[in-house]
DNA sequence: ACATTGTTGTGGAACGTTCCACAACTGTTT
DNA sequence: AAACAGTTGTGGAACGTTCCACAACAATGT
């Protein structure tokens, strides 16, 4: 098993194939009675051979099973043809859906993908990153705003940089695409006054970037849409009492909220599930909207509405900028994306 | 921007740093006028340097940045480090868990992770896992069952390889570590026995490995506990028809079924929706059973009783014994870990 | 005085590939 | 016949590291 049959041994000056060692390009060219040059073409495809020894080459390194190593060859290329994408957290179907944007996009440009995670953990995110330009990646995809702006500049400076969704500042040397949080925070807001809703509450439980915005472009839109009705704007801090306050204003008060906008289907799902634990009907006594548009819209009940990203377009526009990056675009670029409105069943006009 | 600055320039014989190129072991050994072999032993901490030049050396290399190049290591390593893990789908909580035991485990080992990502494709799957074994992975982590036996023969033979989940068929030369299926099955079905139930479902959307041995050790078990009773087994084809007629079959008929275990959490949370918009009260009316307790489990009323397994407990093992295989373990090992019951609301005694 | 042993350091040869300058042919044009 | 151009192929020098054999020197024992 980890001897080499007798029968292709040589004595040729040129050290035979060692036993269970990888075949390489040497031993391709000792076999076909070729040049190692003359093998490296056949492989790549480049002229400098005639079909006849293409072919012939190829058959050879075939039946030897044959893989040209990588890292040689990013040696002396100099580059690696690897791109990384940094997720904050696998297991979560915007990220996947990105990630899988970024991927069709990348074997559009011959590029190999690399992922890091990072597991919400900004400690490990950094080490994740550090692995990953350790690895030599020539540009990175960031699907997280956990990353510290001021280690994204540094990074920045060493590679191409392309962050997907919001940073908590502007960071110049490095690329942005986002949703347009605040068409998304319109669209429900509006969908929601449409049904004949006044009072309207928004539920965040979060302050990171993404989350700021809604609730930004939430405050702002009710005071322009609805002036003089005091906008509600709950939490972010501690979302789960929040949650029930608000079940229990619905349930005792007048005046109380008919309507809530949530900051994304986490939280809407936490508030479906507190509202029907206290006796609630929905969505007759409360309509919710969600934002993400995930899987777990069509298993609630009611089914979430809830505002789509078009995630999987966002990897791809991530893609070609970062490659844009790479092959010399020096300014910074911020694109910008309009998600849209899913109605399912957990919106209705409110009790008369 | 791209000149370094003169001030840096050098004569002598090996020539000074290129402008815009990284730095190299051969320019920190210049700058610390000392041998590149030095800094090698330097950098890698390994005896051969005096305390003073290795701390002078490392001081040097941080200061013009250097980070040694990866490829060139492991071209004459002949090691890369990397392990691939292969996964079926991200943006699934099973595998996100299975990761970051496998993650764990893994810089335990100092080894580095690389994720390939299949997306539910068979043909995608096996590019993927090609262009792992390209980028040169010592090993590999399979958390998949679409890769088909042959196929799986096939790479075992070029790279030790771990399955996380069951085989169709055992394959030889490749090790594996699965969920007991048939465990859960009996947990689950122990259950609702004991809460007395005797007229007990199972739904099944799949008929790949795991969710067959959930279906065989069911039937099994219906027949050893309940003899007389006889096992009611639903499709695993068109899903959604089965889901419907058993709905109708629990309205309209006497002797229907009054309890559900079903194959997965998603089918259980696809059985729950379509049970609520008929009109069905939950648990009262059903018992329900998941498999996997993912995170849906809490956000659905009645909240999901479901099979858990230690998913990151799994890629734990996996890595271990892929980490024995590297280092030399030739014959096959299969493991087999217990997952347990976590109770909730969706499962209650029957009407009497 | 001479071995012996240990520490600190060196320069050259790998590793497996691509790139480059050039050689050996075969035609074609002057 | 000489000059030129095109095709096919070659061997050696990179690429940036680690490994290895060995050198220089100091400390120790006989």
């Amino acid at each position: 098993m980890t001897h080499s049959p007798a029968g292709t041994e040589t004595l040729l000056p040129g050290r035979g194939r060692r036993a269970g060692r990888k075949p390489t390009i040497h031993d391709v060219a000792e076999a076909a009675g070729v040049s190692k040059s003359a093998v490296s073409l056949a492989i790549r495809n480049q002229r400098g051979v005639s079909e006849a020894t293409r072919e012939h080459i190829l058959n050879i390194a075939q039946e030897l099973g044959y893989r040209s190593n990588v890292w040689a060859r990013s040696l002396v290329q100099g580059r690696t043809g690897l791109i990384g994408i940094l997720l904050q957290d696998l297991g979560n179907s915007y990220h996947r859906d990105v990630t899988a944007g970024v991927e069709d996009a990348a074997v559009e440009n011959d590029l190999r993908l690399v992922i890091g995670h990072g597991r919400r953990d900004a400690k490990r995110l950094q080490a994740e990153l550090d692995s990953l330009l350790a690895l030599g990646v020539e540009g990175v995809v960031i699907v997280s705003s956990w990353v510290p702006p001021q280690y994204l500049e540094k990074i920045g400076k060493r590679v191409p940089v392309v962050v997907v969704g919001r940073l908590p500042e502007p960071v110049s040397g490095i690329d942005t695409v986002a949703n347009r949080d605040e068409i998304g925070a319109r669209q429900a807001v509006e969908h929601l006054i449409e049904l004949g809703h006044t009072r309207i509450a928004h539920l965040t439980g979060s302050a990171r970037p993404a989350a700021m915005h809604r609730r930004g472009a939430f405050s702002e839109l009710m005071r322009r849409l609805l002036p003089g009705v005091d906008p509600q704007v709950e939490g972010p801090e501690q979302l789960e009492a929040a949650i029930r306050y608000l079940v229990f204003q619905i349930q005792e008060e007048k005046g109380a909220p008919t309507a809530v906008f949530t900051q994304n289907d986490r939280v809407a799902a936490d508030l479906v599930g507190a509202s029907l634990d206290a006796g609630l009907r929905l969505p007759e006594q409360l309509s919710i909207v969600g934002y993400d548009n995930s899987s777990v819209c069509r298993m609630l009940r009611p089914q979430l509405t809830s505002v789509d990203q078009p995630r999987s377009r966002m990897g791809q526009m991530a893609l070609e900028m970062l490659s844009e990056r790479i092959t010399g675009r020096t300014e910074d670029k911020h694109v910008t994306i309009a998600p849209n409105l899913v109605v399912r069943e957990s919106t209705a006009p409110p009790r008369s």
